[in-house]
DNA sequence: GAAATTTGACCCAC
DNA sequence: GTGGGTCAAATTTC
């Protein structure tokens, strides 16, 4: 934002933290009003998705003009960019393999990743955490030193059909059970099916902030439930808490469309199959999830 | 039978 | 040497 050139830096943090202030109230009060207390109507619900929709998009309009910024795109997907995803790769996949490898055919690489951390709010005991649009295929899972829970890692299914790298590791958080940090790396360079799933309602695809800043859309972006943390070296973090309106008919939708499958493991909760682990929901069960990016380049 | 998951082994960075 | 990430064979599911 070309106002906060010079020596504004200092009112700059200070306009985004009220607008994140502002932001997390009215999250919390989403929260309670999607809680198990009696429903409150739609209307009020979507009013106040409106509130976190215009605090978010104002954030993301400052943060994307933020000079101070370390990161030079700090803005983290949103949920919403489902439709829009295939617009958004366009980053080299064999670039990003090389860098990978850093050129001496190491496995370990040092691709960009950003974590998401996903919150799997329920009502009636079914969790899981949230399908971004894409299908996984798991490839592994390991106990982590110092976790309580093992960390599974994914992979995008068109890996050997469209050479796609992008890959996710999903663990459970030790202090809150309910969340699952995200690990996104590289982004997807095949071309799946987003629209019409449910996916492509509630959250976005895995992209790499870095590459999907430019692609806001600001009419998805509604339907955001989210948490963000910016680049660790960003001196803001700030959140956002966005109504994650999954229906029933929405998911099992998605579902049948994609050939949805979850299994429950006592320690891993819901372990997708196919598209991403999204938290199924059935019969009336409502679910929401508050996905907290946080970009960890 | 095809596709996905599980799980032990292997490789590499630190 | 240790821990994290990936591979690949075995197993399971559809």
């Amino acid at each position: 934002m070309e106002n906060f050139g010079g020596d504004h830096e200092g009112e700059f943090r200070k306009l985004i933290s009220e607008l994140a202030e502002g932001r997390d109230a009215a999250a919390k009060l989403q929260m309670i009003l999607n809680g198990p207390l009696p429903a409150h109507s739609d209307h009020e619900l979507l009013l106040l998705h409106n509130v976190i929709s215009s605090y978010n998009k104002a954030l993301a309009m400052l943060n994307y003009n933020n000079p101070y910024s370390e990161s030079t795109h700090p803005v983290p997907p949103g949920p919403a960019f489902g439709t829009e995803s295939s617009s958004a790769f366009t980053g080299s996949p064999h670039s990003e393999e090389d860098s990978d490898r850093g050129g001496d055919g190491s496995r370990k690489r040092k691709a960009p990743r950003w974590t998401q951390k996903v919150q799997a709010c329920h009502e009636s005991g079914f969790e899981g955490y949230p399908d971004d649009g894409y299908i996984w295929r798991k490839y592994g899972q390991k106990d982590i030193l110092g976790t309580r829970y093992p960390r599974g890692y994914f992979r995008c299914t068109h890996r050997h059909a469209q050479g796609c790298l992008a890959t996710k590791q999903v663990q459970r958080s030790d202090e809150d059970p309910n969340i699952f940090n995200i690990t996104y790396c590289r982004n997807h360079t095949c071309n799946q099916p987003q629209t019409g799933g449910a996916a492509s309602h509630h959250q976005l695809p895995p992209q790499n902030p870095a590459e999907s800043q430019l692609s806001i859309n600001p009419i998805t972006q509604v339907s955001q439930q989210e948490t963000i943390h910016h680049h660790e070296n960003h001196p803001l973090s700030y959140h956002y808490f966005d109504d994650f309106p999954s229906t029933t008919n929405a998911a099992t939708d998605h579902h049948h469309r994609y050939g949805f499958q979850q299994h429950y493991d006592p320690n891993f909760g819901w372990n997708a199959s196919s598209p991403s682990g999204f938290g199924l929901v059935e019969g009336n069960q409502r679910a929401l999830f508050a996905p907290i990016y946080r970009l960890t380049i």
